[in-house]
DNA sequence: TAATTGCCTCACCGTCTGGTGACAATTGTT
DNA sequence: AACAATTGTCACCAGACGGTGAGGCAATTA
């Protein structure tokens, strides 16, 4: 390997730039937030360490000490930022549709995430880290996430209530986990439980039964 | 850190055998089969290789390259070997219930499955690794289980069939897709989806939660 | 102009990794 | 007994990692 991408955009900074660019503390705290959110979303946690993320950002890894106090700082921050994906990244309006039930807008919800969710590499990177490492850092990430997802749902459920009978919080665990397992596993190799994710249509069948689980346990 | 498992291991090998361990290459073989498959339970997919399995299989590295050709043919060893774990971790007994309908089907081996996952470190280990990296290795290993499984959900189907009008295949994609996220995140780090799985009570609310939607599906 | 402050880079440390070539020790065969 | 083949160990390599102390450079203040 003889060009890295970081090797690339170390040089774009270094060649385009020979001005040593402008010493900018809050400027260079962005950079290597970036640099270390892009990494994450491509490499995901394999391989996300100081040294990578310094080399991307095109300064010395000296400086996540210094602004982040290491990485265990820096994933914090990562994670803070993340507690707000969901209202970013997802359509709060129906989308034409008529929502007069709960399981309406449950089902509606899990469409929208799993949409999001496809293509959003970076919270997709962070789910896989959390079922796969259990270390404080990923625990933290992991709680803001989820603090920002039942805040989401909370907020746009409204008045609509489950029906009597159904616990709706494990049921929506249980969808939602659905989703999320199908959308990760079908990225990233193809397959979801066993069956081949390719085509858009593949992916409108997943999406169907997911839907329909939501509708059919709602009544 | 004075004491790895490792260590301990190494020194049992030598202390209980002061007889340096009878050259056995068949019997080799398997220490290091059995090395990988619970460094790779215990510790993960990070962590995974030579130096580590060589420590904890209390023999030199270089026979890893000699008898497996390598981490590649290990992991291939390793995924062979898993495609048969389903038969031999799930009881095929329906365990004096009615089976009666594809949905009653469905329903029990969703909750068998989860019983089986959080009993499995190995198998928890593997299926993070699969959503977590996409090299031929980890595909092949994928793609194994993936036979397994889908085998396995042939056998017991018998002459059941799914209702008309219901796309059975994605649903239970879905479903499996469902336990799998729940078992894994909550075995990991104590939540599902935002909810804190701890009690036996927790738990049982999730698998009920998970069967109710197979039967719903499936009417 | 001189000194202080803040921003940043450099060089180095010890440790671990995957990988390989050379060698010792045991076994089986002639 | 002498040999060859198998089995296992050891020492070493280059490269990457996380982490840190010292010092260079630029802008502000005295």
């Amino acid at each position: 390997m003889v060009h890295t991408s970081s090797d690339q955009e170390a040089m774009l900074d270094t060649v385009t730039n020979p001005i040593p660019l402008t010493r900018d503390r809050s400027a260079t705290e962005r950079r290597i937030f970036e640099a270390a959110r892009s990494l994450l979303a491509e490499a995901g946690f394999q391989g996300f360490g100081v040294n990578a993320i310094a080399r991307r950002a095109g300064c010395d890894k000296q400086l996540i000490y210094r602004y982040y106090g290491g990485m265990d700082g820096l994933i914090d921050a990562i994670g803070e930022d993340l507690s707000s994906w969901v209202e970013a990244h997802v359509p709060d309006d129906p989308g034409g549709r008529f929502i007069l039930t709960y399981g309406d807008l449950i089902e509606r919800l899990l469409e929208l995430y799993m949409r999001a969710l496809r293509e959003d590499h970076l919270m997709r990177r962070v789910i896989a880290w959390e079922i796969s490492e259990s270390t404080p850092q990923v625990r933290r990430v992991a709680e803001a996430r989820a603090r920002g997802l039942s805040a989401w749902i909370e907020k746009m459920r409204g008045s609509l209530t489950p029906p009597k009978g159904v616990d709706a919080i494990a049921t929506n665990a249980a969808l939602m986990g659905a989703a999320q397992q199908i959308v990760l596993s079908a990225i990233m190799n193809g397959f979801a439980c066993g069956i081949p994710v390719k085509t858009e249509k593949d992916w409108a069948k997943l999406e169907a039964a997911v839907c329909r689980l939501a509708h059919n346990a709602y009544i």
